[in-house]
RNA sequence: GGGGGCGUGGUGUAGUGGUUAACACGCUGGCCUGUCAAGCCAGAGAUCGCGGGUUCGAGUCCCGUCGUCCCCGCCA
């Protein structure tokens, strides 16, 4: 070793020691004939003084060194004088006086500063130089808690008798879900693999393969397009586990979730045990299935005490099926025109038609611009089925049911923040529920699996799936964490029939299910065990563990908004002879 | 596929159509033996993303384009 301790270590328990250090010069600053090195490694900082009248090699080498030079020191761990020590360090109590200093590698200045104090640099910039920003103290800490969590995992799944089985990276593509990302088989011209968008039929294989409880940090491809929490490739925990019902899966992940926050993040819970919300009632009070549960501002429902007045909007929404809704900012009964303006923007942006206000002054009375259309007594119906009390604003989105909850939903993110409800030390858990099985969807005029086509229907309810497919529930659980959907997971089918009637249900014919599954309907039929699991996203967990805003904080090398790689230049032009190998010809110009 | 924000020395920003594009950090050199975001002095460093247009005059206004970020669609 080139060393003999690390930069974090050394102690007051050091002193008299002589020691070797070998690292990156986090800083520099020099006296002239004396001159002091913030040493840093993985480790920590440790401070080195160099003394032209006691060493003067080494301090020609330090006073020729610069930020990010590679070096090696040798010399006398030494108590810092009174005044001189640093109670900001842990290692400030001591320095490293050089007799040695040994350049081991000379650095160009870097693009941006690697230690703390510079100014940020954008993230195009960060992304170009990954390796240099990986170097920066606050990836360090990320990509290590990123270890953390997942040493903790395999711990706490390994010791409950779980095994970790890797499959395979080239498979089969799906017909439904993701863009897959593919790759073109040389020995097979014309055929592709496809990257797996998750393990799904590989882990209930290995459940009829009789090994009941799996796991395995698994990276997943699905070819759509990035946001701040989705990246082309990201990494989830797989798990599965046979003879399960739905609530062993979620003790054991509550517990996994918990042990993971109090061990490995300085985060703390927000309720335990873990809330349980059926879809129908997380939809009802924050108007999505993945709330932010550390705030409360519930939505309101005013559809029938809304029709009772003159207002077309509101009567005409209820009329064709719609709902009137509403949301009540505490304390916001003075905003003005133009702030009202403004969430009337964001509930545009989110389909919204417009957005009608009530405030509630402080003497009770009430100021808007609908009150017109409705009688006093109605009015004050109004005011105290939305809860709202003197000084509150009420937020009223009139529309079909989706546009107002994603209205509303947005907008109680929003006072949320504003209303600095959230705190950003707290991790609040939450389990969502009772899902409905399938979805209508309207464009392709089928049913399409709200979750996956491997989710089991609630039993009791098996007999609706002939007459009345919307009105069964599956055994899907999702976990939601302060407005993220961080796993989701589901009892599976594991008798052929259901699953040969789920696929019919979801528009597949009998024989092209065969083509695509017929590995797994045929498994079914040799002893496939009842079974169920859950996929935890490591990627958007480790970002809520660090408090980061995005999955890219988290993630060593990740690829840009537009999937590309700004380091490596990926994905990049290939060698005609490579293409003619794989059988495939281009239907673009190639860019060179 | 669509909408929006941003693009100015190495980095981050300021810059209201008008002189030599300003500031901080960083960088280079000098002074300095107790600093730890060291200090002081001096200095270098920008074809204002690119192309076109309007104008006597464009970093600034317009059009296009490229890059990047955010959002919608998409993500079983």
């Amino acid at each position: 070793m080139l060393k003999t301790h690390n930069a974090g270590e050394l102690r007051e328990d050091h002193i008299g020691a002589q020691v070797t250090l070998a690292g990156w010069v986090n800083r520099r600053r020099s006296f002239g004939e004396l001159i002091f090195i913030d040493l840093r490694d993985r480790w920590g900082v440790t401070q080195v003084v160099v003394d032209s009248s006691e060493a003067p090699e080494a301090h020609a080498v330090a006073d020729s060194a610069r930020a990010e030079y590679v070096i090696q020191v040798t010399g006398e761990v030494v108590a810092r004088g009174e005044e001189a020590v640093n109670p900001d360090m842990p290692t400030g109590a001591i320095e490293v006086k050089a007799h040695t200093i040994t350049v081991l590698n000379e650095a160009k200045n870097p693009p941006f500063q690697i230690s703390e104090g510079g100014t940020e640099p954008n993230e195009e910039t960060r992304l170009t130089y990954r390796y240099l920003d990986l170097r920066r103290a606050r990836l360090q800490r990320n990509v290590i808690l990123r270890h953390e969590t997942i040493l903790y995992i395999r711990h706490f799944l390994s010791e409950r008798g779980f095994v970790e089985i890797e499959t395979p990276i080239l498979f089969k593509t799906t017909p439904e879900g993701a863009r897959d990302y593919l790759v073109p088989s040389r020995v097979h011209p014309g055929r592709f693999y496809a990257l797996p968008q998750s393990p799904q039929q590989l882990k209930q294989l290995l459940m009829v393969a009789g090994y009941e409880r799996y796991f395995q940090i698994a990276r997943c491809f699905r070819d759509e397009d990035q946001r701040g929490d989705r990246q082309p490739e990201f990494t989830q925990l797989d798990l599965e586990m046979s003879f399960v019902e739905r609530d062993d899966v979620l003790d054991l992940i509550e517990e996994l979730m918990i042990g993971i926050v109090e061990e490995v993040s300085d985060k703390r819970i927000g309720q335990k045990p873990f809330p349980r919300l059926a879809y129908r009632e997380a939809i009802e009070k924050y108007g999505t299935d993945r709330p932010d549960l550390r705030f409360g501002l519930h939505l309101v429902d005013l559809s029938e005490v809304a029709v009772q007045g003159d207002f077309k909007v509101f009567k005409n929404a209820v009329e064709s099926g719609g709902k009137v809704r509403a949301l009540v900012a505490p304390g916001c009964a003075g905003y003005s025109r133009k702030q009202i303006s403004e969430l009337e923007d964001i509930a545009r942006e989110e389909g919204a038609k417009g957005l009608a206000t009530i405030a509630v002054n402080e003497d009770g009375s009430v100021k808007s611009s609908i009150a017109k259309f409705f009688s006093e007594e109605v009015l004050a119906q109004i005011v105290s089925t939305a809860g709202a009390g003197p000084g509150d604003l009420i937020l009223i989105v009139a529309d079909a049911p989706a546009i107002v909850n994603e209205a509303l939903s947005t907008l109680r993110t929003e006072f949320g923040q504003r209303l600095e409800l959230i705190d950003p030390d707290v991790l609040h858990f939450g389990w969502v529920i009772d899902f409905p099985l399938v979805e209508w969807n309207e464009e392709e005029e089928r049913w399409d699996p709200s979750h996956h086509m491997f989710t089991s229907p609630k039993a009791e309810e098996i007999a609706l799936l002939d007459s009345d497919p919307g009105a069964v529930h599956s055994n899907q659980y999702d976990l939601v964490c302060n407005g993220y959907e961080v796993a989701g997971g589901s009892i599976r089918i594991h008798n052929r029939e259901v699953q040969e009637r789920i696929f019919e249900l979801i528009g597949f014919d009998p024989a092209e299910a065969r083509e695509r599954f017929g590995h797994i309907l045929e498994a079914f039929e040799y002893g496939a065990p009842p079974h169920g699991g859950i996929a935890p996203g490591i990627d958007r967990l480790v970002m809520l563990l660090a408090g980061e805003p995005n999955i890219r904080e988290v993630i060593a090398f990740p690829k840009n908004q537009r999937a590309t790689d700004l380091m490596a230049q990926a994905p990049s032009p290939v060698d005609e002879h490579q293409l003619h190998e794989l059988h495939i010809a281009l239907a673009v110009e190639s860019e060179e």
